[in-house]
DNA sequence: TTGTATGCGTTATCAT
DNA sequence: ATGATAACGCATACAA
C-alpha cells in the first residue's frame, strides 16, 4: 500500500513547510482553504503536497481543533423493537466511538403523531447541536420543519425511511422499491404452487411501504404469475385492529400460500397466524430482525426476514453528518446500506 | 449517551491528575499499568478514574506513542477474482485508515503449492513486521511455519480459511459449516420437484470445502428428502478438468435440478453448464461474490451467491490484528463475519 | 516512588 | 501576506 522508494514515516505539516519554504501557518492556511495566502504560494504548497504525498491526521487534526460535533437522533417511541435496536446500535458506536468527539442525545417521539415530530423538532435549540438523524414518517409539516432546521445550519440527515421533498442533506437507508424486490424474488421462488399471498403494513401513506408493495408486485406480476398479491391490509398502527383483519383474511383466504408483512407489529401478526392453525402451510416474509424475528425464524415460522443492518445506518448516518458539518463531500458508494437476507440457517 | 449532570468536555489525565492529587506522570503509569507506584496510590488514581469516568483518547495516545502498527497479508496468487476483491478492500481501508498508523503489504503467493507459502513465510522479515493476515490452504508445514513465527512475537490471524490447530491467535471469517447449511436450506427451498444436485469443489481436502459440504448435506438430508446431493466432483484446482467433469455429469444424469459449486473455478463452471442447454432448469448456488457471479446473478444463471463482505473481513483483520499487538481483548461478537444471502435484487 | 518537561501532527492566536 | 509559538490529550525520558 505504501509507494515505491517512499520515506518511512508519512510526511507531516513540517515536512510540507520545509519543502515549500514556507511556515506552518501558511501551510495550513492553504490545507485549510483560508484567505490571506497568495495565489503564487498556495501553489508552492500544493505542489509540497503532492511531491511528498501528504495526507492529512484528522485525529490530530481534531485534537487540535477540539472539535465537539452534537448529534441527535430522532427515532419512534419506545415501543418499536427496531427503533431500540437501532438505540443500542448507537449506544455502542458511542462506546466504541468515544474518541471520535461526538456527542450523541437520543430523542423519542410517538411517530404516529405528526404534530409531536413537528413540535419537537422546533422546541430543538440548534445552538447546542450541530446535526440532526431523523426517522420519521414523511408529512409537509416535517419537511417545513427541517427547511428551518437547515436555516439554522444543521447538518440532517434522513435515517431508514426518506423525506425526498425535502432539504434534508442525505438519506441513510436502503432502497425501499429494491428490498420490496426482493420480498417478491424470494415469496415467488419460495412458495410451492399457485396462490394468494396476504400482504400487510401499518398504513400505505407511509412512503416505504408504497414503495415495498411497487417493488414486490413488480417482480410477483412480471415473473410469477401462477400467485396473486392481494390488495394491501393496513393496520394503522393498531394492534388490535392488525390482529382482527389478519384472523379475518386467513379464515376467508383458503388458497392462501404467503405473507408479506411490509410494516411493524410483527409479534401480533405471528399470534394471528399461530391462532389460524394455518402457518405451517404459509411462507411468511418480513421486514427487520427484531428479537421476535430471530425466534420466528428459528422456530421455522417464518421463511425469510429482509433486513437492515443496524450498526452500518448508525455508523453511516454518523460520517455522513460528521461530513456534512465539516462541508466535507460524501462518499455514496460507502453509505449505501445493504438489503441482507436472513435465513434461519445465516442468523447472525 | 451522555450522563446527566457530567461536565460538558470529557475528563482529560490532567483532570485525573488533580483531582488524584497527584502528576501527569503518576497517572500515566498507572493507567498504562507500569511499575513502581504505590498500591495506595494506585488505588487513588483508580478512584479518580472511576469517579470522573475517564476514557482514554485512543487517538491521542497513538499520537504521541507514535506507534506504527506494520502489518502483512499473505493472499493467494492474482488469479482468483476472490483474492483481488480482498486486495481492493485493503487498498481501500488502508486509504480511509491512513490516519490509524497502520502500515499494509500484500504478499501474493500461489496458493495450490505448500511449499512456496513456506517458503514464503520463512522468509519474512519479522523484525520489521507486527503481524500478519494469512488467507492459505491447511498443511501440517503452514502449521509449523505459524509456530515460528508466534515464536518470533507476530500477530498470526488466519483469514476466510482457518488453521484451526495452530497456534494463530484469531480467525476472522464465516463459520464454513453455517454457510454449507444456508446453501443447503437455499437449494432445498429454491428447487421444484424430486431431483439431485450436483456438489463441485476444487478439492474435498480444503477444510472449508468439506465443511460446506457437511452443513449443506446436514439439511438437505434432514429437511428435503426428496433431492439427493451428488457425491462431491473435485477440479483439484484444474479449470480444464473442471470443464470435463462437470460436462459428464450433466450429460449423465438426467434428473439433475441444482448445482452447488463450493469453491472457486466458477466462470468455468457457468461455461460447462451453458453449453449443456440446461442451465435454465437448473438452481445454481455459489459462493463469493465475484464481478462473474454479480453478471451470472443479473443473466438469472445463477439463482443466489453465498457471501462474505470483503470490506469486513480486512476491517476486523486489522482491528484484531492492531488489538493482539497491544495485548487488548478481542470482541468476539464484533468480529463475526456474516453470512450474506445474495440474489438478483439484493445485488450491493 | 513520584514529578517535570518535551514531543507527537495539527490548528489557532498572536505578532510582524 | 507570512511567521513564531502555544495549545489539544497523551506518553515518556529524565530529574528528583
Amino acid at each position: 500500500m505504501r509507494e515505491k522508494g517512499a520515506d518511512l514515516a508519512r510526511p507531516t505539516v513540517h515536512d510540507i513547510a520545509k519543502e515549500a519554504g514556507v511556515s506552518l501557518a501558511t501551510v495550513d492556511r492553504v490545507l485549510n482553504a483560508r484567505p490571506g495566502v497568495r495565489a503564487k504560494t498556495i501553489a508552492r504548497v500544493n505542489d509540497a503536497v503532492s511531491r511528498l504525498g501528504y495526507v492529512r491526521d484528522t485525529y490530530a487534526a481534531n485534537l487540535a481543533r477540539q472539535r465537539q460535533y452534537r448529534f441527535a437522533f430522532l427515532l419512534p417511541e419506545s415501543s418499536s423493537q427496531f427503533a431500540n435496536a437501532l438505540q443500542e446500535a448507537l449506544q455502542e458506536a458511542y462506546s466504541s466511538n468515544v474518541a471520535d468527539r461526538t456527542e450523541l442525545k437520543v430523542i423519542r417521539v410517538p411517530s404516529q403523531d405528526p404534530h409531536a415530530i413537528v413540535r419537537t423538532l422546533k422546541s430543538m435549540n440548534t445552538s447546542r447541536l450541530d446535526g440532526l438523524a431523523m426517522m420519521v414518517p414523511e408529512t409537509p409539516q416535517v419537511r417545513d420543519a427541517v427547511s428551518r432546521l437547515k436555516d439554522s445550519g444543521l447538518a440532517v440527515v434522513t435515517l431508514v425511511s426518506d423525506l425526498p421533498n425535502s432539504r434534508r442533506d442525505f438519506f441513510v437507508g436502503v432502497n425501499s422499491i429494491a428490498a420490496g424486490r426482493t420480498a417478491g424474488l424470494l415469496m415467488g421462488r419460495f412458495v410451492r404452487g399457485p396462490g394468494e399471498i396476504l400482504v400487510v403494513t401499518d398504513s400505505l401513506q407511509s412512503r416505504d411501504s408504497l414503495e415495498r408493495r411497487l417493488g414486490f408486485d413488480a417482480v410477483i406480476s412480471r415473473e410469477f404469475r401462477s400467485i396473486t398479491a392481494l390488495p394491501t391490509l393496513e393496520s394503522y398502527g393498531d394492534l388490535a385492529r392488525l390482529q382482527r383483519i389478519v384472523e379475518t383474511a386467513v379464515a376467508a383466504r383458503r388458497d392462501l400460500v404467503g405473507v408479506y408483512s411490509m410494516g411493524s407489529g410483527n409479534m401480533t401478526l405471528m399470534s394471528a397466524l399461530r391462532g389460524s392453525g394455518r402457518l405451517g402451510e404459509l411462507d411468511v416474509l418480513v421486514h427487520e430482525l427484531t428479537p421476535a424475528m430471530r425466534c420466528a425464524l428459528q422456530d421455522n415460522e417464518v421463511t425469510a426476514v429482509i433486513a437492515q443492518n443496524v450498526g452500518h445506518l448508525v455508523r453511516s448516518a454518523l460520517r455522513v453528518l460528521r461530513n456534512v458539518c465539516d462541508h466535507r463531500p460524501i462518499y455514496e458508494a460507502q453509505e449505501r446500506v445493504r438489503i441482507e437476507v436472513v435465513l434461519r440457517e445465516n442468523l447472525p
